[in-house]
DNA sequence: CCGAATCTATACTCTTAAGTCAAGATTGAT
DNA sequence: ATCAATCTTGACTTAAGAGTATAGATTCGG
């Protein structure tokens, strides 16, 4: 259960468009000498955003790539479940059942439950922060202590067991 | 960003031996066959889990797995932990700098706090559910619908993406 | 002592994620 | 029309994680 180096480099990347006023489009090069990218991999990143409709891109001499929405708009867990998908994912059942038919339920439906509670609270904080935060929280002031992308606050986070 | 198989495997070989009474030694084979694993894979899972101080074993006939601590010491956080590594780990930064020396903080300082704080909340669950609860959750109702580890209201599952 | 049942350790293979390569297609300037 | 700057695509190579194989060491019962 680690952060992938496509969700942290993706992001990196997004936020380099994000930072340039919108309508101001940003080339493969520039975000990979920005970056220290290789441009190969930089497209690569920049294809799987685009694919995934947060970002637009222009061919041609006057081309670059730009937000394809405003950054208020682009959900950071949205970005990074394509960028590396979501930590307890529809198939994982199925995929981990072991040489059984299907995953035996009587040993392990507490770790399914477990799954969900750490994937709700991930999700909680991921499906409120936006590009429009990120780019927020640079602004201020990035050297200094504190944490910068404060969560509204909300019910506190507790896993109850039954 | 998944869970990994070592941490869903790992943990269930873990409540295999953490449902039985303690002291009451668990086999490779039992487990193996209980879980549909591998005895290899089996082994190498518990052995991990028992460098890392959570089991111990016995070796000859009447050998086996035990707990090495009664199951409300056992942190599900330090299981996964030792199982997957940490969502956020001390080398990261270093690990993704790119071609360039360190990584430049003006462009991704928002990013590392934004993974702080999924870390924060994951940790929240994590560091507070114990095996003991995991067994308990069992024990009370488990073919039946519904979640037994809940989270408190107010937990709005995040929307998909187009 | 001998053998069966157990854990132990290391090295190996297989699969998937990470990152690269090379050929192609579009656009705008001259 | 040509050229240079740009994005596009799919296949390829490399690195890391997942799972296997095999030989060895410990314990206990007879």
């Amino acid at each position: 259960m680690k952060f992938t180096s496509h969700e942290e480099y993706g992001l990196r990347c997004l936020l380099q468009i994000g930072r340039r006023g919108p309508g101001v489009g940003v080339t493969i090069p520039e975000i990979s000498r920005a970056e220290g990218l290789s441009t190969a991999y930089t497209a690569k990143l920049l294809r799987m955003l685009r694919n995934a409709g947060f970002l637009k891109s222009a061919r041609g001499q006057a081309g670059g790539y730009t937000l394809a929405r405003p950054p208020e708009e682009i959900i950071i867990g949205d970005v990074l479940a394509e960028l590396g998908g979501r930590l307890f994912e529809g198939d994982f059942c199925e995929r981990h059942a072991g040489q059984e038919a299907s995953c035996t339920h009587s040993s392990d439906c507490s770790i399914r439950s477990l799954w969900s509670t750490v994937q709700t609270a991930v999700d909680r904080v991921l499906s409120r922060t936006t590009l429009r935060d990120l780019l927020r929280a640079e602004e201020s002031a990035c050297p200094p202590e504190a944490s910068l992308v404060r969560i509204r606050p909300s019910a506190p986070e507790r896993a109850e067991v039954l």
